[in-house]
DNA sequence: CGCTCATATTCGCCAAGGCGAATATAACAC
DNA sequence: GTGTTATATTCGCCTTGGCGAATATGAGCG
């Protein structure tokens, strides 16, 4: 694989990585599939910049969308290249360590487990890991 | 250590690594200490054009230059957060597969170890590792 | 001092891309 | 069909940063 040419462009990914708030979707989604409304509540940010940055993500091959009737789920798309998989784990990894990366994960957790949930997000999908943990 | 705040900004990493004449810089460095000399004459791209790339590499905390009478050598400056370290590690094993980078590197070696060098290159003080194996 | 060489920086110009605000689309309910 | 909800896209505006061309700095030589 990759003889001839470009096994995953490299440049793309690292611009794709080049920003906070595309990292902190990253770290969000982690092994599972969320739903764009926890990014929005979580992140606090506008709806409209949460799917602009889920947008460059998915043109940088880096996550894949799923519909389910009005919800869309992302998840991370594991590059098929070696290199950039075991790269793409680093990143991930160093994730997992940084304060505001840890925050964003408590919260995402919190929301999903909510007795009352925020009304925006009144029978959205929850994270399959997270809805399991709950118990 | 990292307690206090970014061990190393990530953002300003991916953003450093996010252009693809800085990866080939990083590539041709390697674990040596090259001269700019040999970066312009090796990529084919003008002098202004490799010191700006040079100095954002700098400003970025991945490479550190030392000076020696006219010439100035770079060397990988290996981050001291464990993670940036791994990554890295990971990005500089992904360039070495990389065609255009092998390519870069055999320019290099051939460029080091040529009986008459161009006229440029005359008295540039070779990298150390390849100024060696030439025996 | 002036001159040359190696490297760095500045200056316009232009494209990429981040943002908020507004608008469009897509799916469902009625 | 209308209306509502979830998400996506478009539109200006602004900043970042890439480029070539020109210029500046810094070190050595005479």
């Amino acid at each position: 694989m990759g003889k001839t040419g470009k096994a995953f462009d490299m440049e793309r990914l690292f611009k794709a990585l080049a920003d906070r708030t595309r990292l902190r979707l990253l770290n969000l989604i982690g092994g599972d599939e969320v739903c764009v409304c926890f990014f929005v509540e979580v992140l606090g940010e506008s709806q409209p910049k949460i799917s602009r940055h889920l947008a460059y993500l998915r043109r940088a091959g880096v996550v894949a969308a799923r519909r389910e009737g009005k919800w869309m789920h992302y998840r991370i798309s594991v590059p098929a290249d070696a290199h950039a998989a075991r790269l793409f784990a680093e990143v991930r990894a160093w994730l997992a360590e940084d304060g505001e990366m840890r925050r964003d994960r408590e919260r995402l957790v919190k929301v999903c487990c909510a007795v009352s949930p925020p009304v925006q997000l009144q029978g959205a999908p929850r994270p399959a890991s997270i809805a399991t943990a709950r118990g």
